[in-house]
DNA sequence: ATTAATTGTGCAAACGCTTACATGGCATCA
DNA sequence: TGATGCCATGTAAGCGTTTGCACAATTAAT
């Protein structure tokens, strides 16, 4: 059926065997014999065959990506689609297929890892679902096999992962408020027991004391998750304060709370930001000020990294690449600041 | 490495090429031994190893999935995401992989349909960019390689596709509108070429005259595009027409535009409704009446019928299914009408 | 001038699975 | 009882690549 590398050896006038090593660059090869071959591929069209070359144990150039299937979430945020844009670009360029399978839960999640690394397609994975304990990270870990996390690890030094540095990203907002003119600024975050939560908000803190300004507890809200509910709730909370004249929240979600709350008591003029510039601020009224969180850069790193990683694990050159990405945060400043 | 098929054979105590046959489910194996061997599967978690298999000359039970790299339309409209979930949730439970690109243009579109089918990756192909003269479904069929469109084909009859009755659906909207008690609906579409503007501009005239109404020509407005621009000029259009009260579009994106003008000409007394059913009409204020395209059912049966048409093709059995299926749209109420 | 090392290439086995063909056992029929 | 046919399973070749080993040709070292 297709073009086979037997058919580019005879047209190449040399054996299956120099072919392949063309193909992979191998250095005994001279330069005459690589032209004349690569000459002979383009002129067939060959590709590879991938199964017969993974089959063979060489990398398959498949990564596999596992997102969790939330429904909701997907909808409100174009967080994943943009980041499996942003993979596919870089996973692209180097001639990497993707395969990717949605999970109802996280056994489903370790099913299909099983399923990817048993049955040979791919060779390396990206998990974009972060959770606390994360069991696939656990699996993967225990067998060893190559993957990239978007999102922090609870072992940050022994795991390849991608993540915006929340700490800047929270300090540029907290800044960019006192800027114009906010005074005292209440936080409202996630659950305390988030890396995420903790990062935004040391962030937050350190802003505001190198500024002159040292928030006392009472103005730090960490609700049990990251709901509009929560975010109502701490928005009342805040409220019992005197003077409060700004909110930074951890979360659209929760600053859609906020809003919420401080549309009902009338208090409109206390500014809000929000986290992960999700659809619905782009479009209600106000504006949501929010911080962009690069999805498109975040799935390019992680491609990148994982691809370093496989590639560097084939070759035996030691070129030790970084374990972990940071990727910049973008302020987008709408009405609510 | 893994567990293989010569394992599970010495533990079933049969031969290799025994197993194989438990795995498709041969009817010439008897039903003690097909039990044995399916323990023994079990007993070892016995993944096949799909290289092997599709080298061997069997369906690679991969699927490719080809997407257009529109970043605004991805991010503004959920469909693709939907779509891919979707997708997922039938071929998942099929045991196929999925296989995703990205392409920048239709060139690159057809340099990845090409790279699958070469590398002997996939078994079948999924496209979700409907274009209107598509040269990846000429491709396609040139190499007689199964596939399945999403979005109505040029040739209906000899293609397999899934999409939207927008006839029907367009029906509806009318109709509700009517119920609703107007009377002089105005019609914004986009460029005449599309199909699909053809069958929404169908829909509309056939339930118009079904209820007594005869639009003139000048009721309907056909755009150069699907773009805001487009819309705001219908609307500017169908306004010097008197007693208008109702304007359906066939995208949100026009009737984003529509509502436009009408706010500017302080008309917001007239309805809208808009087609898509995207983020922006669910969250800006008046919230957009519009039509839920269903992308997720889309996804779903689009696989159905690349995965039918592919294990027909394998068995022998001729159960002739559908080239296509109709999805169901739905009507999604908000202010706007 | 001999030997040793290096370079460029070919040979053939191996990867894990499928499947056409072969085979032995059993039931059926005359 | 022997021939016939079917049923359940085994044998082995082949799918397209990769790669360790072998080997011839060249270069370097003595």
């Amino acid at each position: 059926m297709a073009v086979t590398i037997k058919e580019v050896a005879l047209l190449a006038g040399v054996s299956t065997a120099t072919v392949s090593r063309v193909i992979h660059n191998h250095d005994r090869i001279s330069d005459s014999t690589k032209q004349v071959v690569r000459d002979a591929m383009s002129q067939l069209g060959y590709i590879p065959n991938a199964a017969a070359s993974s089959l063979a144990g060489k990398n398959p150039k498949t990564i596999g990506i596992v997102l969790p299937n939330n429904p909701g979430e997907l909808f409100k945020n174009p967080f994943f689609i943009n980041a499996m844009r942003g993979i596919s670009v870089y996973a692209q360029s180097k001639g990497y297929f993707l395969l990717y399978s949605f999970s109802r839960d996280e056994q489903e999640e370790i099913d299909f890892i099983q399923n990817y690394i048993r049955s040979g397609w791919v060779s390396g994975i990206i998990l974009l679902a972060s959770r606390e304990h994360d069991r696939c990270v656990e699996y993967l870990n225990s067998v060893s096999f190559p993957f990239v996390l978007i999102g922090r690890p609870e072992d940050p030094q022994h795991t390849y992962w991608v993540d915006n540095d929340n700490f800047q990203a929270m300090y540029q907002v907290v800044n960019y408020l006192i800027d114009k003119g906010y005074r005292k600024i209440g936080f409202v975050g996630g659950p305390p027991t988030f890396r995420v939560t903790y990062d935004r908000m040391t962030g937050y803190r350190q802003a505001m004391n190198n500024r002159g300004f040292f928030p006392e507890d009472s103005m730090v809200f960490q609700g049990d998750d990251f709901s509009e509910e929560s975010g109502y709730l701490g928005a009342e909370r805040l409220l019992t304060l005197n003077g409060l004249d700004a909110i930074a929240t951890t979360d659209d979600q929760l600053a859609f709370g906020v809003l919420e709350k401080l549309h009902k008591e009338h208090r409109e003029d206390i500014a809000v930001t929000g986290f992960n510039n999700t659809v619905r601020g782009t479009y209600q009224h106000p504006g949501l000020t929010t911080v962009d969180v690069n999805a498109d850069q975040l799935g390019e790193r992680a491609a990148q990294l994982l691809i370093n990683l496989l590639e560097q694990q084939t070759s035996n050159h030691q070129i030790i690449t970084p374990n972990h990405y940071l990727v910049e945060t973008q302020l987008i400043p709408r009405d609510t600041a």
